[in-house]
DNA sequence: AATGAATGAGACTTCATTCAT
DNA sequence: CATGAATGAAGTCTCATTCAT
């Protein structure tokens, strides 16, 4: 059990490093169109030209970015499918869980977050993807009957992912992140009406 | 018994309209950012200057549609405030008839709804200024034993604000905005999980 | 019998035609490549967005100076379509006439002939056309018996576009042009070689 | 009899053939102005800083290969100095002979010619050296009376270039272009006019 | 003999905005 | 009330060339 090898630190790839980096945090603070590759390269130390030896144009280090927060959301995604056997009473626990892994993913890079699922022109195919992936899970979990069957997947799925955008931008501790996922949790497997009696 | 007043139609206040009708379908299209003025004063037939005598500025006129947008959705917002002597039996349809005010506000006029509710850099401001609202009305209610009292009035609201970004959006006939809301209504009240027995 | 009315002559002709001479001049001197936009607005006086308001790009530039060419070369070449009555003892002349129409042409506007003629890209299409529209007038000729018929017109045309090519460059006074044209005539139509006897 | 003395064929020598046969294809494709170094390395398979070891500079390495061609031309048209006993029926064909060698050479290496020949900035002075080479030779010949004597030599040169540029860029085989220096041979010596009678 | 990495200088083009009429 | 004409400022991207190894 060794740490990663680092991947392999050319210059070039410290350099590759750097530029997205700072793109990461310029399209986070000026949006997409705002952002002036000048002020890419200030932030990474580089001069324009360099730019261009790394990202084809300002459009391809943006989807660059992009890509890379989908694949994470992805993959969070797919890790957060309910297993059938769950005991009743842990149930919004573990769905509790799903959504803190939702929001530690948002916390842990808050600027890539930003250009992923916040700002456009990105964020509305983001987030198209996002209630796909969770429709499908929806759906396996609604034939497990975890979920009522009375509703479309997609429309639970959007759910979820209203909730996301609702508290995914929170700057929040780690223990305040936990207490809204369970928030979410409550929220999202019982709504909002006070128990009956 | 008098003919409705004639809405002042200057010469000026039908150009001002038509420039404000361009603006909205220009940057509900293309965005803040990359909408320009020369698109906005083709559409409306006008030259780039009779544009400066309307709008001090881009920013200018699109703040004006931000706001006509916000206007609505705050005398919609204001209007859903739940009456506390509503038969317990009537309550998830008189929720379900909430969120159709607000889908139909949106429907009505997609492209300033675009503008005001979900593009940068107001949709923001919009948002947060909604979740004010609704939190307001919330509260309200909770102190009527409407909502659960054991989490925030904000949490709520941002609830349902998340519904309205998920569903707000989407191209729907009357009808079906009217099974939305219903659906809206349902997951708001109830939650995902299957009726208990 | 009045002088024609100048085209209409508002400010903004004006400084087009600015552009169109001061692009003509500045082609001609540096190339096409070569050619920066900034030179351009330099010698015409304006600013380089004021370039943009009258051509889409530096390319439509260029092509409006070389179709201005090209159009008049046609105009020439057209009218130098020999009359099959014409005297034998005076076909050399006309030949003549018609190489010294063709050359003053193109010593009317040097700037104009060395886009439209010498300078790539535009030389080698316009030398293509020039090839077709006189091999026309040959072919006609030939049926005429006016010129050998034994080779085909466009190898006698591209003959006639090779001597232009040679002489169209040379600065000439209109005397020196006269005798040019004289010359070319002669070895045009009976070669190099010496009267027999 | 040995063995024929290899060429040197050291490391470095190969590169530099093979950055020169790059660069003749990519100067011919784009022109001088049009072509990138980067264009060039890519074809030769070097980097470009290896390029700098060979050529000064892109200038340098278009003034190798202008160079290249001119010193061919230079000794074909040497080569092409007629006999004065040339007996008198066979003059046609000798002439024919000397059109076929300029238009061989010039389709052999057909990219170097497009380069030293047709394309700026060279192609002017490349010319401007043929007509002067050429014309010395004609003036010997017209003192030899090969030519007719009542005009300039270098007119005379001028109709062989002229021809020059006109059919040697023409894609044809070896036996058509026998047949085309025929048919410019026939040009240039008795030119357009039908026989008599 | 060759290259990975970088850059100074500058090209074309766009756009919000204004002036003079 | 409206426009024809113009521009300051800036943006993206390219390219010949060089440095350090």
């Amino acid at each position: 059990m060794s740490a990663p090898v680092p991947a392999e630190t050319t210059k070039g790839e410290r350099t590759r490093e750097r530029l997205r980096r700072a793109a990461t945090r310029v399209f986070a603070r000026e949006g997409y169109e705002a952002t002036r590759v000048a002020d890419i390269v200030r932030e990474a130390g580089v001069t324009q030209p360099t730019f261009y030896l790394y990202f084809a144009s300002k459009e391809a280090a943006y989807e660059d970015r992009v890509e890379a927060f989908r694949q994470r959301l992805q993959q969070t995604t797919l890790g957060n499918l309910l297993d059938p056997s769950i005991p009743h009473a842990e149930f919004t626990d573990r769905v509790a869980l799903s959504f803190r892994r939702f929001l530690d993913l948002m916390a842990e890079d808050r600027e890539l977050t930003e250009i992923g699922f916040f700002q456009p022109p990105g964020c509305t195919i983001t987030k198209a993807r996002l209630v796909h992936w969770v429709a499908d899970n929806i759906a396996r979990e609604q034939a497990d009957r975890l979920f009522r069957g009375d509703l479309p997947a997609e429309l639970i799925a959007r759910l979820l992912v209203g909730l996301l955008e609702q508290f995914g931008r929170m700057e929040a501790s780690d223990d305040r992140r936990r207490e809204l996922a369970r928030a979410c949790a409550e929220l999202f497997c019982h709504g909002t009406r006070p128990p009956p009696g």
